[in-house]
DNA sequence: ACCTGAACACCGTTCAAGT
DNA sequence: ACCTGAACACCGTTCAAGT
């Protein structure tokens, strides 16, 4: 005799994004989020490392849709880490291997931009580039650290235009 | 009557430092290491996180020791983060906060090779431009993240040519 | 003064038993 | 088929009792 589902993976996924921010990702309080005890979670998801891997690629994939330019895309990104800083170091730093499909699909943006400063061959060079200083500047921004003084905007700004410059074609 | 020491908090450090590369860094491991029982730990250090916070301030005291110009410095820094690919995480995005006096420290070396570029008025903000750069760019492959195709080792050298380039004084 | 064993709260996970 | 309570191993931490 079936009993009804309580919950569904989506809502699984979705409270262990909002308890990542919080702090407080265990399965007990995911659980508890969803109205469920904690074993009942492994009828949906193999394990905890399972669980914080699929929120992995939900953000990437919202990464995936920003559009615009490079300035678009840079602030875009940023304002992003600044709203969901656990999220960003999770896919960021975190030592977690997302699925290629999400990799793919969070870098499109960024190689529009790159590309359409850069000419097609230097596309995919100078979207890393890009990407591992805005990526950089955010991680040292969210740590404060290497917390010398000044105004961060300025440095934002300023790292943003020289690379700008030195990724554009000739 | 007092007990002889039979541990020191540099020992219980320098274990904590291995075992984070071996992924272990528990108060258990750490004690079965120098030799005590876990409660020991708790007269030498407040906690697990001050001592996870020491092994921070120790890692950028080692980066604080690098010379040269910014080739060089730049090398050493990806070398050290290819070694002790945890330690390099932990400073890096690590959400851990070490102390302001290590974080100074750590960043000596590349303020000098950033102000030889850019002169005295930039150095400031062109060492945290290089950085981010560097930072991010060893993260995302530590990651394997944002693992688009391609050869790493020129996307490196591209990234710091235009870094150079974009950074130098006119 | 340092060390220990016992204990506590918490966490991830398994599993037999319920519906 | 999903859910639950009970249980297990593990972890950080406290504390009274030993020397």
């Amino acid at each position: 005799m079936p009993t009804p589902d309580r919950t569904s993976l989506d809502e699984i996924v979705a409270a262990a994004r909002e308890l990542l921010e919080l702090g407080d990702l265990t399965m007990q309080a995911v659980a508890e989020r969803v109205g469920v005890q904690a074993p009942s979670l492994y009828k949906r998801v193999r394990s905890r490392d399972e669980l914080v891997r699929m929120v992995a690629d939900a953000t990437l994939a919202e990464l995936g849709l920003i559009e615009g330019d490079i300035y678009a895309v840079a602030s875009a990104f940023r304002a992003f880490a600044h709203q969901r800083p656990a999220a960003f170091r999770l896919v960021m730093g975190g030592g977690v291997t997302a699925s290629p499909h999400a990799i793919v699909a969070a870098s499109q943006p960024i190689l529009r931009a790159a590309g359409a400063l850069a000419g097609a061959q230097n596309e995919l060079v100078a979207a890393r580039t890009f990407t591992a200083w805005a990526n950089g500047f955010i991680a040292m921004e969210l740590n404060s650290g290497f917390n010398l003084a000044g105004p961060v905007d300025d440095a934002w700004q300023y790292g943003l235009d020289r690379l700008v410059a030195a990724i554009s074609a000739s």
